[in-house]
RNA sequence: GGCGGCGUACCCAAGUGGUUAAGGGAGAGGUCUGCAAAACCUCGAUGCGGCGGUUCGAAUCCGCCCGCCGCCUCCA
């Protein structure tokens, strides 16, 4: 069995053949850099950092390019709103932008292009598009004839009609069917522009990722990816300019992550239930997050939950536990190569679609008999089998930490909520030990007890006494 | 109105025709321990929203009904 993707474009699972060799070509589309990114975001940007991460499991050499949208209305507004350039808002999102991925894990794509590096590439697709009749100009705007692409409609599987029947925007008069979108947008004043063939202007939204992928990629590449949300309008108007342009499919396998909500609601700013990545970040781990994320297949919804959160950090504790006492019972693993089983067995799930909860239920199987060799003593086959959970768990983006600091991580963040410190906690175990060696154990209960009642739990381990966050 | 999705144990969540319905969290009992914790062992849905149907056999296919949601407009 090989890798089988759910297509959008054909609406089931198929086989994956890359369209030239051992080579994988993959353009995912970014955010627009005009405000913080929020956990949606965090969790397209996680669905295909693991896509990635597994074609390279595979063996793949693999091409990955993530855009940015660096200009748009929403960037110009924001500009306007707070006196400043959209060129320095775009600046500060991106930067934000990189300290968030950091924080998540996410591998950095092989390109990442800005639509505003890219306005000669952007010009000549549309003079190509009008060279083939397939774009008019309105008083400096640049349309695409929908009418004129008679498979519109074959991504999202809607037809034009029924789209013109149930519109209900505002359409601009100027444009010959209320479906046809701009390629070129004529400037206000104050507005970013470029000089072009239909005068000072600046790109519409969908024409820059067709720009760009064929500048990278070229044309057909084997994978585009994205929300849900981006199904229609974006990506159907990408295929219309693009394969009216070239004349051959833009991208082989279409791939979209469901969306994630908040009390079954999507999230938006009209319904303030909007969480940021960073203030996410703030109070769980990031591989929590993770974790979360990936217990959920990619294409269903998530309804996001604190609770959730907080029972997919205790998870990835569970697992940190074990890989720390694998450490500590062979502190060199040896020569080993990983367990072969292990590996099979990862990737007979991940191949079935990316299916990454059975990919996560085979790490806790493994856990578990992993825990139970140590606690019978056996260390036969441990070492290769604790670097195929490491290699697994690389591929998902877990597991990337020495499992102690995981742990620590998790303790400094719940002490500082809590107002404590370590020496006060070390104090207590301290004379919990004094009178413990006294046998005055209803007096070291005391104490644990104290502890508890503040989240920290003791463990009497032969090498002294621990603690952890409950 | 059109198109699409979802409803599986207390919570989260896999499973889309065939032995005992994964896994995590929470819970109960046990082993270990001065007592705990961790770990391990055992238990936990005779049933997969409801009702019919197809089939030797369905959570899985079909029909109807109930409930929830998304897209059709910028959106990951």
């Amino acid at each position: 069995m090989s890798l089988q993707i759910y297509s959008t474009l054909s609406g089931k699972k198929e086989e994956f053949v890359p369209l030239r060799g051992g080579e994988v070509r993959i353009y995912v589309c970014g955010v627009t850099v005009y405000d913080s990114s929020h956990i949606g975001h965090a969790r397209a940007l996680l669905t295909f950092d693991v896509i990635y991460r597994y074609l390279k499991f595979l063996d793949y050499r693999v091409i990955f390019v993530r855009n940015f949208t660096d200009l748009d209305d929403k960037i110009i507004r924001r500009a306007q709103e707070e006196g400043t350039t959209s060129e320095a808002i775009a600046a500060k999102y991106i930067e934000e932008f990189y300290q968030d991925s950091h924080a998540l894990g996410l591998l950095r794509p092989a390109q990442e292009p800005k639509a505003t590096e890219h306005i000669p590439e952007i010009i000549a697709l549309i003079r190509r598009l009008e060279e083939k009749g397939m774009a008019y100009q309105v008083d400096g705007d640049v349309f695409f004839p929908v009418e004129r692409f008679p498979e519109y409609g074959k991504l999202s599987r809607r037809k034009p009609e029924e789209l013109e029947a149930g519109a209900r925007i505002e359409v601009d008069e100027r444009k010959r069917s209320p479906l046809d979108f701009a390629l070129w947008k004529r400037s206000k004043e104050g507005e970013p522009s470029w000089e072009s063939p239909w005068g000072t202007g600046r790109p519409g939204w969908h024409i820059e990722c067709s720009a760009m992928s064929t500048r990278y990629l070229g044309q057909p590449f084997d994978i585009h990816g994205g929300g849900l949300d981006l199904v229609f309008p974006h990506h159907e108007n990408e295929i219309a300019q693009s394969e009216a342009a070239f004349d051959v499919p833009l991208a082989r396998y279409w791939i979209h992550n469901g969306f994630l909500n908040v009390n079954h609601e999507k999230m938006s700013k009209s319904l303030g239930n909007i969480y940021t990545v960073r203030e996410i970040l703030d109070l769980y781990e990031p591989e929590g997050l993770r974790h979360y994320f990936l217990s959920s297949h990619y294409r269903s919804p998530i309804d996001f939950s604190r609770q959730g959160l907080e029972e997919a950090e205790k998870a990835v504790e569970r697992i940190y536990e074990t890989m720390d006492r694998i450490q500590r019972c062979l502190p060199t693993p040896g020569p080993s190569r990983p367990d072969a089983g292990i590996l099979e067995g990862f990737r007979r799930e991940m191949d079935d679609d990316f299916n990454t909860p059975r990919a996560i239920a085979l790490i806790f199987d493994e856990v578990r008999s992993l825990n139970r060799l140590l606690d019978e003593g056996k260390t036969a086959g441990l070492a290769a089998r604790s670097l195929a959970l490491r290699a697994v768990g690389e591929t998902l983006g877990l597991l990337q930490r020495p499992p102690e600091m995981f742990l620590m991580n998790r303790r400094e963040r719940w002490i500082k909520k809590q107002g404590l410190s370590h020496a006060e906690i070390e104090d207590l175990i301290r004379k919990r030990d004094r009178v413990r060696k006294e046998k005055r154990y209803q007096e070291g209960d005391r104490i644990r007890e104290e502890l508890r009642a503040r989240g920290i739990v003791l463990e009497d381990t032969p090498g002294g006494t621990i603690w952890k966050v409950k």
